[in-house]
DNA sequence: CTGAAAGCGCTAACAC
DNA sequence: GTGTTAGCGCTTTCAG
């Protein structure tokens, strides 16, 4: 079957290509009974508009760049998702780009990203160099950044507070007298993790606390639990942050092993959880990180910038809410 | 800052852009200094070539549409990482779909990935109509469907046959003489349990048992887990199957609830499980489905496809193994 | 080995 | 209102 174009169309019509063009664009000043025969003609051969061409005369290809670490694609789920119903709304298509730490050449990445010509890029929290960023840049390219806070010309970024959010738990026990949190770092998720030890860190200044706040432990779940099986046999503190819970399910899994009780014992807190968190007992106490929202509210920011709308704050901060469940006293 | 074109470098080396091209696209003609020359003023200039245009001049944009179903995005990052880390291998770029059930209109989001004249597309478990398989083959786009057995004419599938999974479950049980045995069906992925469905029908007929395999139960995890509890009340099985581990955690937690012992009273397995699964007690059995491998696979498939190599099987079955654990005798 | 020129399919002035 | 035409940036014969 050959390619059918809007030549084919027009012909088929008996109108000339522009009108065809007119009608696909939905462009008011066609006179109705011609734009009807377009219509029929489009109908009748099975014309779809070619977005490629219709990309290069514009220079606009009304998709988008989504760039996500492939680890996190699990957790990321509610993100894409709110990002997708988004750009559903303004009718942008999405390219997805996966990185794996240690592997992915971002400077290729990137390379292909401005091949591809988007109209701009949407990045799940990866730490981007300064270079980096200096590079889409150069390219005009208006870039969304989730889970960090980052804002210049065409750059925008949408995200939670974690400093504020450890800090404020940090604080919460320290005014109670209790000094021995330790943060578990996961070592997946640096960007993230950075801001949660800024947090904790600055707490502990403010309390005159000078114990270290990070335990480091392997990446893998079973590597992760072995780890804490050995620690917990002559370690123990009153409480234990994890990023995940997959990961605060390693704390607690060990320390009912080493018959810590939980929460008499330990309080445990994970920063984002899962849907298998109210499946499970105890249920982790966690923060109520709003994914979905920052997904769309990205995806929303995004259109502005490429509509060249005002976009009244660059640095838009979401809220999140604390969970206490089982997992703490 | 002006978008450099093919133009501007053939100025720049002082070629013509017919060379330039050669250059980009590594012909092996050019003299070695011309090209030394050109690949200097590419990078002088910071030239990208513009993969539109490529994509306009040679009707192959090197893209792939990917459709998955928004619900399953957190179960499908499996595959979709397998999917990706093929794609880069072979530089083709993935135009990231999602369908919501009752929401999304299969129609316009073929449209939608006509006009985007992608070379393919990869369809994660979606039950397509036969009219709209027949949208996407007249315009010879090329499909792997994963999850389904189909293919026809430039259309190859790669699952795991989830029918002889629930048939040789059940028939392990019925050999035993244990024939009270249900499935969840949790109406999220009906494709699939109709799979399910399907096999434990067979064993049902074979070894004469004249029950109703299914139960139906509502799609989120509270209002599952409501019913459950109820549903206990007044009911018992030997077996129950669930395709998600989170549906088997709503049933083994409702159990618990209502003090049927597990395995003691009631088994259960569960089809495809998370890494959640490896983290709570007790451990659900369950079947280990190659999710990165069904996602590498299709990806391998479709590059077949694209190429015209010869398929040797359009119809790939990839084997899952049981496991067994601790909800289980 | 390199250059000239004709498309790829569509949009957007500019005429009529 | 509708048609004509010059691009958008690149590939690919076909000459030379």
């Amino acid at each position: 079957m050959k390619r059918i174009t809007i030549y084919d169309v027009a012909k088929e019509a008996d109108v000339s290509l522009a009108t065809v063009s007119r009608v696909i664009n939905h462009s008011s000043v066609v006179r109705e009974d011609t734009k009807k025969r377009v219509e029929e003609a489009i109908e009748r051969l099975g014309f779809k508009p070619n977005a490629v061409a219709q990309g290069l005369a514009l220079s606009k290809t009304t998709t988008l760049a989504l760039v996500v670490s492939e680890t996190s694609l699990s957790y990321t789920g509610q993100m894409i998702n709110g990002l997708m119903d988004v750009a559903k709304i303004y009718g942008y298509n999405i390219i997805l780009h996966t990185t794996t730490e240690g592997i992915t050449d971002l400077g290729e990445l990137i390379e292909n990203i401005i091949k591809s010509r988007v109209d701009g890029a949407v990045i799940f929290n990866d730490k981007l160099t300064e270079n980096e960023l200096q590079t889409m840049q150069n390219y005009q390219l208006p870039l969304v950044i989730v889970g960090n806070r980052i804002s210049r010309d065409k750059v925008c970024s949408v995200f939670v507070n974690l400093t504020r959010a450890a800090y404020e738990l940090a604080t919460s026990y320290l005014k109670r007298g209790i000094t021995d949190i330790k943060l578990i770092e996961d070592r997946k998720n640096q960007s993230q993790t950075n801001q949660l030890i800024k947090g904790l860190q600055k707490a502990f200044d403010e309390y005159g606390v000078k114990e270290e706040p990070v335990i480091r432990i392997p990446r893998e779940y079973r590597t992760a639990y072995s780890f804490l099986n050995e620690y917990f046999k002559d370690h123990k503190h009153q409480v234990m942050i994890a990023n995940r819970d997959s990961h605060a399910l390693a704390v607690l899994n060990a320390a009912k092993e080493a018959n810590i009780e939980i929460p008499d014992e330990t309080e445990i807190v994970c920063i984002y959880d899962s849907k298998y968190n109210s499946m499970i007992r105890p249920q982790i106490s966690s923060f109520n990180i709003p994914s979905y929202d920052l997904g769309a509210v990205a995806m929303r920011v995004m259109t502005k910038l490429l509509n060249d709308d005002p976009v009244p704050d660059k640095e838009i901060e979401l809220n999140y809410v604390y969970n206490a469940r089982q997992s703490t006293k």
